[in-house]
DNA sequence: AGCCAGGCAGAGA
DNA sequence: TCTCTGCATGGC
């Protein structure tokens, strides 16, 4: 059983993992992680800045890998700046200091999103789960495009995803058919990436900056949910109605490059800490 | 027991 | 472009 150690600085294990941005993990008893990353499933633990990575199952995995999922090369410091500039995301700042944005697998994130619409997390964990243990080899296995349509579209209108099935499923048929198109989301210019994003069923504004956001890594994208509309709206615009366009052209001008990652503590703070006062 | 959930698609104005 | 409605399901 592999098992390596990999210095971490500004990075929260716990934040990262629990801010919904997968939900495919396991807590363990003991305040572990225990997850798939790039095919293998890890044992992750972290003491203080340093984080112990044990390969449970699979081919172990590079630190190098470790580093670019948990994008712990990326220096924290000019976003740190930016949330210590504003008054209103001092909590968050302090509670989840080091809370990163994951770079997961593309498909899982355009996945996941899609399942999330007009959803919640508790239940898009039971969905993810269940078809983890109906497709994958194991439970934390979720199934790539061709190995979900092998099982035809019945077996995934019976994971409990409702309206979203026929939406998941004409998508997965569209990224295994077109996958070059699917990686030019990496590369296109952020409103083009987000028109082509919108082009897959079930794809609306938000979930397009989900994808982009979590899937091709672009922080820049900034997905408007319930709970940010919110947040913000309580934030920064004084209790007043603000449309998603406009929340999101706001915090665009206000937080350019660093505007998802911005988003993400946001988010983790108004589900966890709460939305009083 | 009804409201809500990391919204989207389609219709109509 | 904008607003409005129906939508599957289950947690609370």
């Amino acid at each position: 059983m592999g098992m390596a150690f990999i210095e971490a600085r500004d990075f929260n294990l716990e934040a990262t993992i629990e801010s919904a941005q997968i939900f495919g993990y396991r807590r363990e008893p003991d305040g572990s992680f225990l997850l798939s990353v790039r095919g293998s499933v890890l044992r992750l633990h972290q003491n203080s800045e340093r984080l112990c990575v044990q390969t449970v199952q699979g081919p172990a995995v590079s630190p190098e890998t470790i580093r670019n999922y948990f994008d712990l090369d990326t220096p924290m410091e000019p976003l740190f700046r930016i949330l210590e500039e504003e008054p209103p995301l001092l909590d968050a700042l302090t509670a989840f200091r080091g809370l990163r944005i994951i770079r997961q697998n593309p498909w899982h994130a355009t996945a996941a999103f899609i399942i999330s619409a007009n959803n919640n997390v508790k239940r898009i964990r039971g969905i993810w789960d269940r078809m983890c243990r109906f497709y994958g080899r194991h439970e934390l296995d979720f199934p790539d495009t061709a190995r979900l349509i092998s099982e035809g579209p019945e077996a995934l209108d019976r994971m409990g995803l409702g309206y979203r099935a026929k939406y998941l499923w004409a998508t997965a048929n569209a990224i295994l058919c077109g996958p070059v198109e699917f990686r030019e989301l990496y590369t296109l210019p952020l409103d083009e990436a987000r028109r082509k994003a919108m082009a897959y069923a079930g794809v609306g504004p938000k979930v397009a900056d989900c994808i982009l956001l979590y899937g091709f890594h672009r922080p820049e994208a900034f997905p408007v949910d319930v709970w940010i509309a919110r947040a913000m709206r309580r934030l920064f615009f004084r209790n007043r109605p603000a449309s998603a366009a406009r929340i999101l052209a706001f915090a665009s001008k206000r937080w350019g490059p660093w505007a998802g990652y911005v988003q993400q503590y946001i988010f983790h703070a108004a589900r966890t800490i709460g939305s009083g006062t």
